[in-house]
DNA sequence: AAATTGACTCAAC
DNA sequence: TGTTGAGCCAATT
């Protein structure tokens, strides 16, 4: 019972990505310790819905939405990027760089 | 109950 | 240099 799932720590990071950031599948995984779990943090998020998670703010590696079409109506990920300041082109976010926010650098470590 | 598969990523060929 | 396969965990079949 009191232990956390994977699940469970992913959602606890999403939770943290500040409004106006976005970070990837692979940074999530990477900063709990299963760098070769990306896959599962996209999983993840597809069991997020119902939850208090901000699934938008998670693409990959080079900011492509890559979720998008998880989501209800097909535009409804990049309207909520875009609602956060956030330049979609393409299903390519602007300024990626700029954007990402990385729960290794921001976060404390997990143990 | 075993096998497959997924909103990914990276290293090896 | 582009392609291929392995890895991670849980849900689905």
């Amino acid at each position: 019972m009191g232990e956390k799932n994977f699940f469970d720590k992913v959602y606890e990071v999403a939770q943290q990505i500040p409004y106006g950031r976005v970070t990837s599948y692979g940074a999530i995984a990477k900063y709990l310790g299963a760098a070769r779990s990306a896959r599962m943090v996209g999983w993840a998020m597809n069991n997020s819905l119902a939850k208090d998670v901000p699934a938008h703010r998670v693409v990959n590696r080079v900011g492509l939405l890559t979720g998008k079409q998880h989501f209800d109506g097909t535009n409804l990920m990049q309207q909520l990027l875009e609602n956060e300041g956030i330049k979609v082109v393409d299903n390519q976010i602007m300024d990626f760089q700029k954007h990402f926010w990385d729960p290794g650098k921001e976060l404390p470590s997990y143990y």
